[in-house]
DNA sequence: AGCTACTGGATACCTTCAGTATCCAGTTAC
DNA sequence: GTAACTGGATACTGAAGGTATCCAGTAGCT
């Protein structure tokens, strides 16, 4: 198909579309000619890809390019899900200002924190993961509002994403059967369970919030 | 003391607090004169909770300052909790484009899987819920990538949300200690767990990656 | 009283990001 | 032959998140 017509499966404007290749998002079509390509099937298929990442992961262009380039370069289920894994954007940014003896003593307290739940889960990480990098710099962030873990909380939470990322794998597990888009299913396990994992996280907390003020009060009854 | 010197200790630049004072997310200084005002030690604290929120947390500043709003007219961890949940913003964005057969018919069955959901786990709802809707459409998101969850899936995804939400209130009811920021540390709790908490589930991931390339046995030892 | 440093407030400006739109000259299907 | 369409380049837009500048009014010192 004609990309005017991919625009019209897709419902993403032809500039889009083409903004999209320039920044490496979308494969070119095959030019059938010096001004004409032609576009296919796996083409709908990335943009609705492109358009999961972007809004519902909400990756920026760049981290969806990175994640991208990833998928396009595995050759198994695993190896897609390592680099993605390792491609997708970490939501912690390093503070640099601050009064440095505080933070001394704090960083390293959270190094050590994090040090020590690896240790506990008994994780075996390069301690030059991105991830291990982000948790130590949140700890650290929180600990400089006074609202860090104590001990053993994060030990439960940890636990609890150890039960989330079995799911995700066995998840990952299924898609065995159809190996072409076998890696962008990985990518959509890995940056797509987010927010949807958020989502119901928010939802149980309402949930918790509403009984806990009822307290020891009766059940109040549904409307 | 004055801006410049909350601007020291902060490390915050002083056109930055401006800035956000202008955005209300930091109340104004105690005036002394008409061109002079006094901040105090909760200027400085609010100033590292609107950076956390908005670094750690990825709020814009808009939803900062709802979330911040909200904290100010609590009365109640409770209350500020409730308000905090509906005022973070949504990772789902409608995707307002699509083939509309393919919409209504996957768009009523990820209806009907939120509210089969709901119901599995005794969540009382009101249905008008953000995240309900952010749910919703997220399911229905992924399944127009076909990768959405087969039946039970979600439950014990739903299961983990439960136990981490019970860890947060539990957490958030250790604060009762200092009831003048207690609204705060309940933000925290909320806002900044999320981060904290896809952290751990990508380490947990990586660590399942990687143990499942290696035994070739995805069956992990219990500790 | 005079001088300087600092202030709140207003406004203008800058950079990045994610697209959109325009222009162009080369096909191509009719 | 011509209207429709193309890839490629470039320009533009609008929002977000700050920064920087300008201003006249003090405060505090001398």
């Amino acid at each position: 198909m004609k990309i005017s017509e991919l625009s019209r499966t897709t419902g993403v404007p032809v500039a889009s579309i083409k903004y999209f290749r320039r920044q490496g998002l979308l494969p070119a079509g095959k030019a059938t000619a010096a001004t004409l390509a032609e576009y296919g099937q796996e083409h709908v298929q990335r943009l609705r890809l492109i358009k999961a990442l972007t809004t519902l992961g909400g990756l920026s262009i760049a981290a969806a390019r990175e994640v991208l380039t990833a998928v396009d370069q595995a050759h198994s289920t695993e190896s897609a899900l390592g680099a993605v894994s390792y491609a997708l954007p970490v939501p912690v940014a390093e503070s640099p200002v601050g009064d440095a003896d505080r933070e001394a003593e704090t960083g390293s307290a959270a190094e050590a924190e994090v040090e020590a739940l690896i240790a506990a889960m008994d994780w075996q990480m390069p301690g030059t993961s991105p991830h291990v990098q982000g948790l130590t710099a949140a700890l650290r962030e929180l600990k400089r509002l006074d609202a860090d873990y104590r001990p053993g909380e994060l030990v439960a939470y940890a636990e609890l994403a150890r039960s989330a990322a079995r799911l995700d794998l066995d998840r990952a597990a299924t898609f065995d059967d159809d190996p072409v888009s076998l890696a962008e299913q990985a990518v959509i396990v890995f940056a797509l369970s987010a927010p949807v994992l958020e989502l119901l996280r928010r939802l149980a907390q309402e949930d918790q919030v509403r009984r806990r003020i009822a307290g020891g009060k009766p059940e109040p009854d549904t409307e």
